[in-house]
DNA sequence: CGAATAGGACACCTTTTAGTGTCGTCTTTG
DNA sequence: CAAAGACGACACTAAAAGGTGTCCTATTCG
């Protein structure tokens, strides 16, 4: 399925991003799989499943999940897969949600005047 | 439904969001309300559904879970629900994703390296 | 007033999600 | 070399997500 190019180089380790990187996200338990791989920047799979409180299939699934958006890449090692942090397309969550700073930067200047007259 | 306490505070339109900002946002549907919001400010249901190409009986369920997220609020209008952007529960994303900024900045010095010996 | 418009509240359906457990295979290690 | 460890690949399941259509109530407007 993905294919491992590994041409002299670097990363490359997936397909382009099949999988919406916000919903990759919207899960609680991938959000703590990129904070345990933004710690260690490696990782088997046996080791991040001791962090949760569910099966090893599970864990990998949500793996298989963060693969797909592009945010972890993953390699074998002997008889362990070893994941690791990619937060590249984490940049379009960020651009996407900057563009929303201005309203409530906005919505505070508007706030005192807000309270000063009235409330709902 | 929602309960207006205003205990010294600010903008209190809902209850305390009862709804992952995270996965409110996962849904392009509720993605694109919200930039429909960001555009005009107040938009009736009606009109909103207009932009899509499902019933509006979906568009109002999205429109819900916008607001247990405390994205949007509502305010009835005659016979209209008219919703409204509220941004603020963003900050919370943009506070996490800044988080990993570093991570693809790393990535950034290595590009330069990495474009220098070959592309794909 | 009566028709049309806006939308809440359900009931219902299909697909996806997020888990589980089991089995087989490869790798390590005593 | 045999047992234990680490996974991938399934098969399966319960619950949630994302839609639909229908009915009923308020509100507007000719």
């Amino acid at each position: 399925m993905s294919s491992l190019k590994d041409q002299g180089g670097v990363i490359v380790n997936e397909t382009r991003p099949t999988r919406d990187v916000y919903e990759a996200v919207a899960d609680p338990t991938r959000r703590k799989l990129l904070q345990l791989l933004a710690d260690v920047e490696e990782s088997p799979l046996n080791e991040l499943t001791r962090h949760f409180e569910m099966g090893r299939t599970a864990v990998s699934k949500h793996l298989t999940i963060l693969k797909e958006a592009g945010l972890v890449t993953s390699r074998r090692v002997g008889r362990e897969t070893r994941f690791k942090l990619n937060a590249a397309p984490l940049k379009e969550i960020q651009d996407w949600v900057a563009f929303y700073n201005k309203f409530w930067s906005v919505r505070l200047s508007h706030l005192k005047q807000l309270l000063e007259e009235e409330e709902e």
